[in-house]
DNA sequence: CAAACCAATCAACTAGCGTTGATTAATGAG
DNA sequence: CTCATTAATCAACGCTAGTTGATTGGTTTG
């Protein structure tokens, strides 16, 4: 079992919010949870267009979701599950004491 | 402590992630994090106009984020831990088996 | 009642993000 | 070496999401 590791600041847990939150890129992601595939296998399987889907592997990859290797003339690209790990470690550390009341205002 | 109760689709899943990957709405959700506030409360602390917050507080409220009562003449938001427990959740599932290895393309 | 206050809504504008199609770079096959 | 294949990059375009300032609706106070 994986656990949160480091502890995010805002501007990283952003970045990887910003991240998933597109349909396509949520896609690629859930085509890689089953593991490692090559760019010319997602293409095909999700129906996009070659610089389309580089792009968003592009963006995904840079917020450190994904991580890459090429082979010969192929590149396979992988989830970095201690992303998401972080992600929600950080996500928990949100809601730990909101349940305190309002000050009243007037 | 609480734990993700229902299973998210990916499109609340997005919509969540969505309404998360924005700088304001970030400041929001940390500002509520530690209890209730009153919007005029808000709008002082994080130095936003008026309108800008009420956008952004509802469009936290339309993603499940936020919950919100009335009280005279004013408003006070809440989290709602709940959503983001759901959230934890659905990210938790999509790392689970991630680290298979790729079929060989050629 | 009128006046003051809080918050939501609206229309007009702006800018950033994703899309598209073509080009470039890198590798392998013949 | 030449050609085919794979993937990244680029410029131009279009659209959606956020901003701004003014208005409206609802509540309390005097």
């Amino acid at each position: 079992m994986s656990v949160a590791t480091t502890s995010l600041q805002s501007d990283q847990a952003r970045a990887l919010l910003k991240a998933l939150a597109d349909p396509l890129r949520l896609r690629v992601i859930e085509a890689l949870g089953s593991g490692e595939r090559c760019v010319c296998d997602l293409t095909a399987d999700l129906g996009l267009s070659q610089s389309k889907l580089s792009f968003h592997l592009k963006v995904l990859k840079q917020a450190g979701l994904l991580a890459d290797r090429q082979e010969g003339r192929w590149v396979y690209y992988r989830l970095r599950p201690e992303a998401l790990d972080d992600l929600r470690g950080w996500l928990a550390a949100l809601t730990a004491d909101c349940r305190n009341s309002a000050s009243p205002c007037p």
